[in-house]
DNA sequence: ATGACTGTACCGTCTGGTCGGTATAGTAAT
DNA sequence: ATTACTATACCGACCAGACGGTACAGTCAT
């Protein structure tokens, strides 16, 4: 098997195991046997567990870098452009992003907060250019806060809003970053019937 | 030393070795030597791992609801006071909350999710206490939201707001949750013009 | 003396990491 | 075609230390 295609095998088993099992169980050990292989396998592919934590932030990174552009280059209104794409790449309509999620930051906080620096500067930057959106600056923020806070909601499952109020909160959200389209986006809630019941997992262990 | 103040202070260092080395290095050995005492000593007011890192969530959860009930209490305007109170014990003027802080739900997540249930609990039930509270339901979601973004950005050193700009957002969050007083308090931009760079604002609540 | 509390030695288990070895594929000289 | 050699990918036994937890012997105010 090709190296990069391993190692992405790897990096999904330890997110697996870390959104099912919690991050005290990210072991070499449990890693190697959600991936199918040994530990020696593992190590080959990642010389220490540090390692292995910094590709799974590297690669969360990457992963929303990428929705983030995508997002960018699909809006044709400058103004708010970048606020919209963090608010849809942080808090998609349809739930918890299924793919790499935070695991990556969860098991870097865990095992030494500053693996996750990189994820920080990022997340300066980002600040930065939505100081330049041409938006009220507090509005922008309040979006990007909320974007985070409900992220956060999907991933610990703290109550986060589903369905019909998740859509309402979005489309409040896209208003306040300056969406024309977006008071008209969402019908009155007369017109929607109750929506299919967004997927509930609640996981037990 | 009283029963009560001990389990405080190993408590306290219980937190302390959370916020400072990550949730990984929470362990019994650990916090004994930070809170000054042997592992037997901390062992004997804490049966098990499990049930310091159970402590440690309802001890957050108890801080929280005090903070909370006090806000409430001191809020005369009944629209909306909840959603401001809310507001006010998550994300305070002044920057992170020195206290408990989260932790607590850290070190849960970390061991067993399920530990966090608790908290979860509450939480369901503050959604519903919202949803009672007056406003428009999206705009009270979105200032929970944007809360406990800012909260999380607190916890993770994420580029939180401080001083000025921080003022900025709690105040348009204020107002958001229906605050009269807010409104007045934060002149319209337009009166804004190019502002003092972030005066290290001390806060006076 | 009693009971609340603390210190210390220890146990079995788990964890990250090392290390010697194996299997396979490719290359190239004969 | 055979042989010899090399590089890559992987395996799994093993180790030292850390971990949660137990047992028990103090200590000290009442």
């Amino acid at each position: 098997m090709s190296r990069p295609a391993r190692r992405d095998q790897l990096l999904a088993a330890a997110e697996r195991i870390v959104r099912r099992d919690g991050v005290g169980h990210l072991t070499l050990d449990a890693v190697a046997v959600e991936a199918g292989t040994s530990k020696g396998g593992l190590l080959y592919h990642f010389i220490s567990r540090e390692a292995l934590v910094t590709a799974m932030v590297e690669r969360h990174l990457a992963d929303f870098s990428a929705t983030l552009e995508a997002a960018m280059a699909a809006d044709p209104e400058p103004r708010g452009r970048w606020t919209r794409a963090y608010l849809h790449a942080t808090a998609p309509l349809g739930g918890p992003s299924d793919s790499a999620a935070a695991t990556g930051l969860l098991a870097a906080m865990a095992s030494n907060p500053v693996l996750a620096d990189p994820l920080r500067e990022r997340y300066a930057g980002w600040r930065q250019q939505m100081a330049r959106d041409g938006l009220p600056e507090a509005d922008a923020m309040i979006v990007a806060l909320a974007a985070d806070g409900l992220w956060m909601a999907d991933l610990l499952g703290f109550a986060a809003p589903t369905g019909d109020q998740r859509g309402q909160i979005l489309a409040r959200l896209m208003e306040l970053a300056g969406s024309p389209a977006a008071a008209a986006a969402v019908p009155p809630p007369e017109t929607r019937r109750a929506e299919a019941p967004a997927a509930d997992r609640r996981h037990s262990s």
